[in-house]
DNA sequence: AAGTGGTCTAGACCACTCT
DNA sequence: GAGTGGTCTAGACCACTTA
């Protein structure tokens, strides 16, 4: 039996939310099927049952559990990932899809902001911004063009080979930032002549344009990316819950 | 001063959440500030501090709160609705927009489920599903074309007239159904003759396509839709969290 | 050092569901 | 009636941040 270790520095509470997580993912716990109840668990692990509520609640949150009142807490029927729903970065979003992500730097440069740039960043009208243009690339296929512009300051310190790989582990590892929250646009266009090429398609053919703002933990944004996803080979997929 | 009724109906923590919800709206809490500290909040009211905390928790999730380790608990400063990535029909969707909903069935029959929609609706191969097409307009302008599929004999009471309003209503309050989540696949695509007549576009006009599969609570799937979206008039919102 | 959120306990009573 | 999740209490110790 998976055991808890009560002197780990790991919370009780996250390591049980672990245990069940596994047991959905090896099967010992059955969609549509009811998991132990709070007091099995709390029995079973010599803990307390609010600390074992504590563990259920982050996993019927995910949309992995549900609870039934009376009768119990059963697993989500559906085992499609929610991955696809969290805020991920390309990179992270290309290897849940099961390909391999690359990216070339087209563009690496400061620029005044523009109106919309200002706004969306929460800066003055007077500052420059880091402009990065990417093509991004699966399994060595075009996917996207992606335009990201961030606050020049804070990004002083990145250098061109880091956006080839990844910017927000650069944020997270070198900067410390919690990336937290993002907002998004999604629209159809169609390819331009420009974009056409880039994307290795014909003017006129169908692109998913999404435009991003992402915030750190504090509320403060710190990137507005505008992404042209090839439409033949992307789709954007989401949860939504009432 | 906002009071709690220890002896409602109501759960204390869904009192103190909604007194806290309320005092961000009228600015008592500033955005960006911190909100008093749980035990602030448990002395004032004289409840447990465990108390406070799944209220401020359910606040958090929301995107509401953020809290920040030995420092306290703050007001996000973005004041965007979260609404968007709520589950809504077409009709809730738009009057959130501000824009006044409309329908038009076009078709409203049974047929043969194919593969795609016995999969998606989890339905035997010879069996028949009802197929609803509609336009949708908004504000008086056609917005999108959309193509239902949903068990005949879950809709057998379903009649056109209650189709041109919200099938969803009807679900909640005839069929006493709890609608939970949908899975959603959005790609962008191009009118084709037909497509663009309805929609009073032009073909090779970009189109938003949606999918989407809606489950209830017990996880069983009861619609699948796929909608097309004029792309000039309709853009996605959606928030992600890491 | 004082205050904050993070974690945890060992109980309790309630409304609900199922048999 | 037995079992379930929902709510709630009154403490406790910890790590962390800020002054």
């Amino acid at each position: 039996m998976l055991m808890i270790n009560k002197n780990s520095p790991v919370p009780i509470y996250y390591q049980l939310e672990e245990i069940i997580r596994q047991q959905i993912d090896d099967g010992t716990l059955m969609p549509g099927k009811a998991i132990p109840s709070e007091r099995e668990y709390a029995e079973l692990y010599q803990i307390s049952r609010m600390t074992v509520r504590q563990a259920i609640n982050k996993l019927v949150n995910e949309g992995l559990l549900y609870r039934k009142k009376g009768t119990g807490t059963f697993v989500q029927p559906k085992k499609v990932e929610q991955v696809f729903q969290k805020l991920t970065s390309f990179s992270e979003d290309m290897i849940e899809r099961g390909l391999v992500p690359k990216s070339k730097v087209l563009t690496f440069e400061h620029v005044p902001v523009n109106d919309l740039i200002a706004k969306s960043l929460k800066l003055e009208n007077n500052s420059t911004a880091l402009k990065i243009v990417r093509i991004r690339y699966a399994d060595d296929s075009p996917m996207a063009i992606e335009t990201s512009y961030m606050p020049a300051d804070l990004m002083k310190d990145l250098q061109p080979e880091q956006a080839e790989e990844s910017i927000y582990e650069f944020i997270e590892k070198n900067l410390q930032l919690k990336i937290q929250t993002a907002y998004q646009e999604l629209e159809a266009t169609i390819a331009d002549e420009k974009l056409a090429n880039l994307l290795n398609i014909s003017e006129g053919d169908p692109v998913l344009l999404i435009n991003r703002i992402t915030y750190t933990s504090d509320g403060i944004p710190f990137e507005f990316c505008q992404s042209s996803f090839c439409a033949y080979r992307y789709r954007f997929i989401n949860y939504l819950t009432r």
